[in-house]
DNA sequence: TATGAATGAGGCTTCATTCAT
DNA sequence: TATGAATGAAGCCTCATTCAT
């Protein structure tokens, strides 16, 4: 009996698995508006009532989708911020991390991009505010790391916040040119090393900063 | 019947004008979808007939207000990338001109990181592909001016296209969220000077330079 | 200007009315529930979308309908209670003018009659009670006819609500299967003379009373 | 075996029965249309399939339901025609059966007038046309007794169908309208002697009748 | 036999666009 | 040329019924 539930509950959860990664790819090729339960549903291969058993309306599929994948960047962030040893480190980690992430998750990321933008608007906010929430707590996390290092002068002294923001505004224009490109392209990872050296010792050449 | 055409003119525009004001107040409170022809119409005090004979859909509207004030920036940068006399300086004054910008049009402003990030994939293509070209250009701009920086050995070596990238992300995030802040805020342009000194200098303590 | 805006609003006017035709058509056929919009529409030769410029839903169509056929026959009644000049002619009075009514409006009828009672629990009440409320207005006022007629000494003592409720219960009953009648059928109003002397006689024999 | 079928038959009667409880309270709370089959099989705590293996449809669920109960009032009220020896007897007796059973079938009794009134429209007819001749059958019932009491001279003569009509619809409207009472009320039965005096006796005073 | 997940037709409503005045 | 009423396609969502387990 117990056995039987188990498999309810995966089945349960591939179903919904199913339709949250067609969802995606009809976001990410159309957005939100463009998108109908119509097509999303056939591009799960179900029934629309089907999607409906699962999601309560097109808008809790969208945040469930950006809610679940911020939470996954978020984490795989907090762990980046606690990899290497001094600040300078871990923030190549962080900026390792978040470029690997949209490297392997690209439809998400059109969505998200758009999401951390324009999405406020659009949608009612009881539920954007949560993601947009998630999205801040990564700003804060840098910006507290960012911040250890100024305490160990590994820093010069920033306003760690702005800075923090500066960052992923850098990253997120970067990742989201990339993935805008059209044919092959070289890989998003392997600009983390030059980001992180921009961002560490800026473009001036070295008299400026004499 | 010269002057009587020249009025007609005049007129023309200034309806047009009125109209893509409304446009704007809308389109940035609601986002294109949740925008609709009839609150356009109304707010601009016409007919919505005759928002027919200015523009022939809503999406036009849309791209005409985004592309306006896209060529509105682009002259305004190109500007600024002609005055100062170092590499630096022009740097300085695009950031403090894009700032600047943003802070008189935060409406618009709304919209168009809206639409850097999203719009692409949910409105036909033909006419996002213009908006998104003048983008370009802009980060174009800027990569010639760091280009240039580099030749006269004011920058360091960086690929200029790359760079200008990462620093349209990093004013766009800082634009944005301030743009979002819901109290009464520090001046947008004041950050300028610190972005700029970030951008420059990076944020690594002095050693990591030498 | 005037006079356009005149005809305007008549025209206006006209529509509703054509519309609050064609969905008492509908409603008296197949009820509220099994009456679709797009066929409301369509027996009014509107599009779908010209309908709701006039009522902005379904329901309000319902209220607005009966409730303007409610308030028209209370007025009636109310005039009949100022008619005669003992309570039993204005009793009489009454009787005629709901049958009379009835018979003229037989499509609303069969909606009145099922509104009557069974609307209350199937949509949302907010409006349901506005006419439940007209309806109780009809029992007041026959009411109070009863009282005076009770003060007078031309009725019995009895209680006037209850009375006049058992009285509307009378002809609803009447009517209703009257409606229902598949053939030819002798009119409804000439049972009302029937139907006041059972009401103010009662059916038992002369020594019933004594 | 034959035992076994036995209690088979008895466990299916009692699941059914089940299903009609449940269905009876759901329906008189929020009518045929606004009652899910998922309500209904949750409320009776079965599986939809198992409701359908009883009932072969929605609608089969609230016809049975209804004429069963139409049935036994049907019943109930046959054998008070036939219980005092006066026609006038047996009628306070009918009068007094209806009350009672309404007094005791309260959410029935909101979906019988419900059905009584405005059912046959809208659900197809072949059923409430089975319901409605059930209901004409208690006219009829009431019909006679009223024919066989002229002829005793107990009434006065009066058309007995048209009567019987009549009385019913008193009936009705009474308790109807004693269903919807909010608070706590007084008896519905003790009503019935009034409405039987009511009833013979008519609202006039003495001198109408002589 | 019991279950309840899946189905998909159908309902209500919105809104960009057209066109008669 | 300006108006704004009319259009009707298209979208989201519900729910009676079926059927594989």
């Amino acid at each position: 009996m117990d056995q039987r539930s188990q498999r309810k509950q995966r089945e349960y959860e591939a179903r919904r698995e199913e339709i949250l990664l067609a969802a995606e790819r009809m976001f990410s090729q159309h957005g939100f508006f463009k998108t109908s339960m119509a097509e999303i549903a056939e591009s799960a291969q179900f029934a629309m009532g089907t999607v409906y058993r699962f999601f309560k309306s097109k808008e809790e599929i969208y945040i469930s989708l950006v809610e679940a994948k911020v939470e996954e960047l978020l984490s795989l962030l907090k762990e980046a911020t606690k990899s290497g040893s001094t600040a300078p480190e871990k923030l190549r980690d962080v900026i390792r991390v978040k470029l690997a992430f949209a490297d392997q998750n690209r439809d998400f990321f059109r969505i998200y991009v758009s999401e951390w933008s324009g999405f406020e608007w659009t949608v009612k906010s009881a539920f954007g505010d949560r993601v947009w929430k998630k999205y801040l707590a990564q700003i804060d996390l840098v910006a507290k790391l960012i911040k250890d290092g100024i305490k160990a002068k590994e820093f010069r002294h920033v306003n760690p916040k702005d800075t923090s923001l500066a960052l992923h505004g850098m990253l997120n224009s970067t990742i989201y040119v990339w993935i805008l490109q059209a044919g092959p392209k070289e890989s998003l990872v392997d600009k983390g090393e030059w980001l992180s050296a921009l961002f560490l010792g800026g473009i001036g050449a070295a008299k400026t900063n004499t």
